[in-house]
RNA sequence: GCCUCCAUAGUCAAGCGGUUCAAGACGUCGCCCUCUCACGGCGAAGACCAGGGUUCGAUUCCCUGUGGAGGUGCCA
């Protein structure tokens, strides 16, 4: 049987990490069987709905390279592939159930029910439906719908005995029915519940394998009680841990403690775009993502999504939670940089450094070729390259380094005797720069270090630079290179 | 509170009863390279949550506790 799978998003209006990752693992096991890989829009929550969201779904998608077979954009034979499209799918099905007693009509008022679950959590109990409106007659139930009193339709779950469902990761998951409650199958609005649709979706489009987050796998058993109402074979389950992230947080004692927590926008964690235009190369942000809550048990860790359309497999997937490690994510980046051709890494850092170097002086390639290793995200460079756009003011105290020799005096001496030499210098070249500062410096009988520490320092006014005292000089040019060395020689 | 799930170093993780008193990667630390930083090279520290079982043998299986996550919505 063909395997299909779905990515079913609900339009938020960004693409979480934790998403991303869903989205990922359920494409790639597509892929890797040859399946269909599917997109669905659950937006049955009309109160959510955020303008444009849709298009960031699909444009994060074709930016992931997580091309998908069918989908709202692209058509397909199962559609419509949008959830509120769809919506007079749903009600049939939830009235054949009625009809099975599977299901029944509900007509309670929000505010019994409020109060009902007030009363409930004051005893410090499990809010459960009483199944007031079960004991409805047929005759009193059409009574009710011909006179237009809202309604729902709940499903109508066993009292006794277990439901259960089999998961790829978690293997059997069983709970007492009596645990679960009468969820609203069919709303007020006449829309369908979440776990209503998906079930109906998940079944008329054939999806064979089910992988979503974990926050389902405790409402699953009660999806499987509606494949047996109907009598349709359920999917392949495959529940997904969420990514998590570390942070801290004041509590009832007032004290600040760690905790762990879901990725959240609202919070200030990145989505996908975010890091995008951090300058996040997307290769290094999917290679990051499959590997946090999937292991190829392998030594390997570098791997383009096709290599993983054929390595993929569901035994690597993990049972508990991971945290983002925005540490490793940026050497992942660090390491794609370092792989881009010159080229292409001057593609990406050209629009950050103009931004931070006015005018068109500069030797943009040089300086791209002493970044490309020191770069782990592209919106770094501007605060790298600041000081060539501007001399930094700086305390004397940095002229002294142990290590090199060198001190404030020190400096101050090396300065004064290279002061005229690199004036003489008229091919400001690197390669010029460097050997007659180097004859110079053998001639003063000084250590490399006891001139080249401090002269960095004085035409770059900051302790670490993006390359040494040589390359530095010849990116300022000859005039700057000597004014601000004239300057700092003053300052001393 | 109740229900479900999870539990190997700071983090991601390998391991699936016995050449493992436990791989690899990030991070951390040290050394080398070196005019700084970075890169690169070499090396180090660092873990099986606790207590009971089962077994000749448990990180691996079972139970309990503890900790964490999720659910408990006419959200998804």
């Amino acid at each position: 049987m063909e395997v299909r799978t779905r990515f079913a998003p609900s339009p938020t209006g960004y693409m979480h990490l934790g998403n991303l990752r869903t989205a990922l693992y359920t494409y790639l096991w597509a892929r890797k069987n040859g399946g269909k890989f599917i997109l669905r829009i659950e937006d049955t929550d009309q109160e959510r709905e955020v303008a444009g969201a849709v298009d960031v779904i699909y444009n994060s998608l074709k930016i992931a390279g997580l091309s998908h077979d069918e989908g709202p954009d692209v058509g397909g034979p199962y559609g419509p592939y949008v959830q509120s499209e769809r919506k007079d799918m749903y009600l049939p099905y939830a009235k054949q159930l009625v009809e099975s007693g599977h299901a029944y009509y509900c007509f309670c008022t929000k505010e019994r029910l409020e109060e009902a679950r007030a009363e409930a959590e004051k005893k410090g109990e499990t809010f459960k439906y009483d199944k007031h409106c079960l004991r409805l007659s047929k005759e009193e139930v059409q009574e009710k719908l011909d006179a237009g009193v809202p309604w729902v339709i709940r499903q109508n779950v066993p009292t006794t005995g277990k439901a259960g469902f089999d998961d790829v990761i978690y293997g059997r998951v069983e709970v007492d029915c009596s645990t679960l409650d009468d969820n609203v199958l069919i709303k007020a609005d006449g829309l369908p519940t979440y776990n209503f649709a998906n079930v109906i979706d998940d079944h008329t489009m054939g999806i064979t394998h089910v992988m979503r987050g974990n926050e389902y796998l405790s409402s699953a058993p009660k999806y499987n009680l509606l494949y047996e109402a109907f009598g349709w074979q359920p999917p392949v389950y495959v529940h997904l841990t969420p990514v998590m992230c570390r942070d801290t947080e004041v509590n009832e004692q007032g004290e600040t403690v760690e905790i762990t927590r879901k990725m959240s926008k609202r919070k200030g964690d990145p989505s996908f775009e975010d890091l995008l235009s951090q300058g996040y190369l997307v290769e290094a942000v999917i290679n990051y993502m499959v590997l946090l809550g999937w292991s190829p048990r392998g030594e390997e860790e570098f791997f383009t999504l096709s290599e993983l359309e054929k390595l993929f497999d569901l035994e690597g997937l993990s049972k508990s939670p991971s945290i983002f490690d925005m540490q490793k994510m940026n050497w992942f980046n660090a390491e794609y940089i370092r792989r881009l051709t010159p080229q292409e890494y001057y593609a990406h850092a050209e629009p950050w450094l103009k931004k931070a170097l006015p005018g068109d002086g500069w030797d943009l390639k040089r300086l791209c070729e002493l970044l490309q290793l020191r770069t782990e995200y592209f919106a770094q460079l501007p605060e790298m390259v600041g000081f060539l756009a501007k001399m930094p003011e700086f305390d004397i105290s940095l002229y002294a380094n142990k290590k090199q020799k060198s001190s404030v005096e020190s400096a101050k001496d090396a300065l004064l005797k290279i002061r005229p030499v690199l004036e003489g210098i008229s091919d400001w070249t690197e390669t010029a720069l460097h050997d007659t500062v180097i004859e110079a410096i053998a001639s003063f009988g000084m250590k490399n270090g006891q001139l080249l520490w401090p002269l960095r320092i004085a035409v770059s006014g900051q302790a670490n630079t993006p390359g040494g005292a040589f390359e530095i000089m010849y990116l300022l040019g000859r005039e700057e290179t000597l004014r601000r060395l004239d300057g700092s020689i003053a300052g001393l």
